[in-house]
DNA sequence: ACCCCGCACGGAGTTACATCA
DNA sequence: GATGATGTAACTCCGTGCGGG
C-alpha cells in the first residue's frame, strides 16, 4: 500500500535494492489499481482504509518491550508439539544471529538468498529459543516447502491461536512483508513455521487488498450516482433553454456578451462567448439537434476537467458542483 | 554486454478445512 | 446432528527481479 508513511515506521532494513524493488513493484500494483479505481482527476485524498496504520498505537513489542507477549505467546501452540525452551529467548541479535545455528536452512538461507536483508534489522526482542520443532530446521528454509514433513497429513488445516493471530496483526501493521530474517524470526516467536508466517501474510495482503478494493467500489459508485444526477440536472437545464428560446427566440439574436449563461456553466456572462460555444447552443437550440444526451455531451471537452474537478473537489461529499438555480433570463 | 538458468518471492486464484448459525 | 455460509490456512500457477555462469 501508500506508505512513504510505513517507510518510516518500518525503517527495518527491509531496505536494500533488492526487496525495496519488490516492495515498491507491489506498492506500485496496488497503488496502480486503486488509482484505476479511484476517480481520475479527483484531488482528493483517497478513500484508503486505515489498514496499515501508520504508527502502531497498541504498543506492539518490537523493540524490548515484548517480553510480556513473550510470556503470552509461551504457551501458543495448539498447531504443534510445544517447544519447551520458550522462555529462553534471546535477544534477536542481527549481528550475532547465533540462534540461526540450528536454522541454518532457514535463517542461512534467508540471509544468503534475500540481498536486500539489511542484516538484522529486524528489531523483535526474540531471545534465543531454547529449541523447536523437528520440522522446524527442516522447513525454515524451504520457505516454499508444503507441510509434508508436518509428518501428518498434507493439507491439515491449523487454526492460529488468538494470540497468534493479534501477534502477526501487530506484525503486519509495522509491515506489511517480511524479509527472510524477519519470517524466521516470527515463526520461532510464534511458534510457527515460517511457511505458515509467509502465507499469513500472504493471505493478509490479500485481504487487505480486498478489503481497499471494496472502498474503492463504493467509491466509484458514488462516483456514478454523482454523475448520474449531474447528468440529468444539465438535461432538465438544456430542456430548459430550449424551451426559454422557444418562447423568448430574439435572445438567440443577442450579442454574445449580453447572453446570461447558465452560472453552472461557469462562464463569465461579459466575456464574449467563443464561436465553438455560440455555435454549441445554437446546435443545442436547434430542434433535434442531436437529442438531449448528445447536446449536452457535446459540450466543449476543454470545460469537462473543471467540471469535474469541481465535482469530485470536496472531501467525502461528493458534493455537486455548485449550482445555482438556472436563472431563466429576466426581460 | 548479453543471454540463459535457477532461485526466491509476491500476487492472484483456488482448494480444503474449521467454525458458526 | 445435518447443512449451508463464512473465514481462512494452505496450495498452485505465473510473473518478476536478481545473481551467477
Amino acid at each position: 500500500m501508500t506508505d512513504a508513511g510505513r517507510e518510516l515506521v518500518l525503517g527495518l532494513g527491509v531496505g536494500g535494492a533488492g526487496s525495496a524493488g519488490r516492495e515498491e513493484r507491489g506498492r506500485r500494483d496496488l497503488e496502480v489499481a486503486a488509482a484505476a479505481m479511484r476517480c481520475g482527476s479527483s484531488p482528493e485524498p483517497s478513500m484508503r482504509l486505515a489498514l496499515l496504520p501508520m504508527a502502531p498505537t497498541l504498543g506492539f513489542p518490537w523493540p524490548s518491550e515484548n517480553r510480556h507477549l513473550e510470556a503470552s505467546t509461551r504457551g501458543f501452540d495448539v498447531n504443534r508439539a510445544p517447544s519447551c525452551g520458550a522462555s529462553a529467548w534471546g535477544a534477536y541479535s542481527a549481528a550475532g544471529a547465533d540462534d540461526e545455528q540450528e536454522d541454518a536452512g532457514a535463517a542461512g538461507a534467508a540471509v544468503s538468498s534475500s540481498p536486500n536483508d539489511s542484516g538484522g534489522s529486524f528489531p523483535m526482542d526474540f531471545s534465543a529459543h531454547g529449541e523447536r520443532g523437528p520440522s522446524d530446521a527442516a522447513q525454515g528454509g524451504g520457505s516454499r516447502g508444503s507441510d509434508e514433513d508436518d509428518g501428518g497429513s498434507a493439507r491439515k488445516k491449523l487454526r492460529l491461536s488468538k494470540e497468534q493471530a493479534a501477534f502477526l496483526e501487530e506484525s503486519f501493521k509495522e509491515h506489511s512483508t517480511l524479509n527472510p530474517r524477519q519470517k524466521v524470526a516470527l515463526a520461532k516467536q510464534l511458534n510457527l513455521r515460517p511457511r505458515q508466517v509467509e502465507v499469513w501474510f500472504q493471505n493478509r495482503r490479500a485481504r487487505t487488498k480486498l478489503k481497499q478494493t471494496e472502498v474503492d467500489c463504493e467509491y466509484l459508485k458514488r462516483c456514478c450516482e454523482t454523475l448520474t444526477e449531474e447528468n440529468r440536472r444539465l438535461q432538465k437545464e438544456l430542456a430548459e433553454l430550449r424551451a426559454l428560446k422557444t418562447v423568448h427566440p430574439f435572445y438567440m439574436n443577442l450579442p454574445a456578451t449580453t447572453l446570461s449563461m447558465c452560472p453552472s456553466c461557469e462562464r463569465v456572462a461579459s466575456t464574449s462567448a467563443p464561436a465553438a460555444n455560440s455555435s454549441a447552443a445554437a446546435s443545442a437550440a436547434t430542434p433535434n439537434a442531436g437529442g438531449s444526451i448528445a447536446a449536452a455531451t457535446a459540450a466543449p471537452p476543454e470545460r469537462r476537467p473543471s467540471s469535474f474537478a469541481a465535482l469530485f473537489s470536496s472531501a467525502r461529499g461528493f458534493p455537486m458542483a455548485a449550482q445555482p438555480e438556472t436563472q431563466a433570463p429576466s426581460s
